[in-house]
DNA sequence: TGACATTGTGCGCATAGCGCACAAATTGGC
DNA sequence: GCCAATTTGTGCGCTATGCGCACAATGTCA
């Protein structure tokens, strides 16, 4: 739960709709254990009143984003349609995966688009050569941890330092590997580092034998809104290949996704 | 604003929270020609109170959905947490991938995984063959018309013949190739052949020189959750192939689908 | 610089939404 | 099968909440 932060902050009272709030909470109060819940789940999950809780599923119900079958709510593919606004008005939706196909063929690896959601990186587009199969399969929509992943790194890299610090300080650091480097002062010279080479680098910080490579990708403004991602094995791919070969690849191709970013 | 006839649809008044409603409206005001709005343009896409409008964003721009810049509003990735929500409520989030990769390179063509929302076919996974570019690239989160698709039709199949009509008769079908059937007792025939026929078919009725072939994923409980689709040419595979060849692949990968879906 | 257009927000009012408390339904034990 | 225990559904009165007007502030153009 990362976004227990906000119900610290104070709601600037006047100008903050709390029904919208607690209707968003309803809807992210599903996951993966809770594919569908009564009224009195979702009550105890998001800690509103039960009486709230169902009238805020029953909205749900009537704008078509929750389906109710035998006093069990379950979200429909109609949640999608919220995400489809962000991916659309980012310009993230579409025609970005022949570049990303091409790019995974040359370097014969799994490659993948990436942007920050707080502390944490979510991937929006993916391609891989097929036959090649990484134990850690990336999917879209999927989210891992933004300080312990080269994409994560490279994607933190533009910000400023002092916001990169406070949130740092409030996010746990989970261990993920051996090598997973959980110091923080190493962490923000890892990310200090990312800026000044253009590139972030993890060694099976992630997952054992797992090596990623992420350079940014910049809209015409120049502004970074993404990250391109190449994950290799350390078995198949040595530092001197990843320097050599994957990195200059990876940079044209962010290049090229440039012209396609408003 | 001219188009403020929300009051058609009767809100079970006590047990509708508008608030809410409202909320989620100004999320899916944003679009492609939509990236950022001021508080003035979003009410009058919303057709919400300028005032309304204001106080739902800087709800959304305090539980960090939204992103103020200049007295313009954006959506930040923050929203695609609420797809996740779904998207891992319905296991459809990750670990189908590789089984989705491993058909693309045996049948060497582009697979995809898609769900209903309504009268919209969305992709919620792919996976392609590289080199091999269509003309129409499918990309998770898109949508197509669900009536003028193979995996439209499949995934219509299942659902009762009464609401497929109600919903066809609300929908309008748009003719998108020479070959669309926009005739709906013919659609509704071919809705009811992939019922019967356990797969559907569509002949360059979406776009030109492209075969679209679906069958349907069930989960475990038996309940058909999604649509397996593959896109070919026209040019590259007859009638013939698709059915000896790329049909009965789809079907088994189909059916391993089936014992990763809760 | 003044007139116009756009955006920000204080304020009073009405009601939407809250949450209690009771009713209905479901479950479980014997 | 029956009653107790638990869970779920909902009516109702109160007041905090959110609405929308109207004015203030800011920005824009000539």
């Amino acid at each position: 739960m990362t976004a227990s932060k906000h119900t610290a902050m104070a709601p600037d009272s006047r100008a903050f709709v709390s029904s919208f709030a607690r209707g968003l909470k309803v809807i992210e109060s599903f996951g993966p254990d809770n594919r569908s819940m009564t009224v009195a789940e979702v009550a105890e999950r998001t800690g509103v009143d039960r009486a709230v809780a169902r009238r805020l599923l029953l909205t749900l119900v009537h704008l078509g984003f929750v389906h109710v079958h035998e006093r069990r709510f379950e979200l429909t593919t109609h949640v999608l349609r919220l995400a489809y606004s962000f991916l659309s008005s980012a310009g993230l939706g579409a025609s970005l995966q022949p570049f990303l196909d091409d790019l995974a063929r040359d370097v014969r690896e799994t490659v993948s688009l990436s942007v920050l959601d707080e502390a944490e990186v979510v991937f929006v587009a993916r391609s891989d050569i097929p036959g090649r199969r990484l134990a850690y399969v990336v999917t879209t929509g999927m989210r891992l941890p933004a300080f312990s992943s080269a994409s994560g790194r490279m994607l933190l890299a533009h910000r400023p330092i002092a916001d990169v610090k406070k949130l740092l300080a409030r996010t746990r650091i989970v261990r993920l590997t051996r090598r997973t480097t959980v110091n923080q002062a190493e962490i923000i010279k890892a990310i200090a580092a990312a800026r000044r080479d253009g590139h972030a680098l993890n060694y099976e910080e992630t997952e054992d034998d797992l090596i990623g490579i992420a350079v940014p990708v910049f809209n015409r403004a120049g502004l970074m809104v993404a990250a391109l991602n190449a994950s290799t094995s350390a078995a198949r791919a040595d530092e001197a290949r990843v320097h050599s070969e994957i990195l200059p690849r990876l940079k044209t191709t962010a290049g090229q996704l440039t012209s396609m970013l408003p």
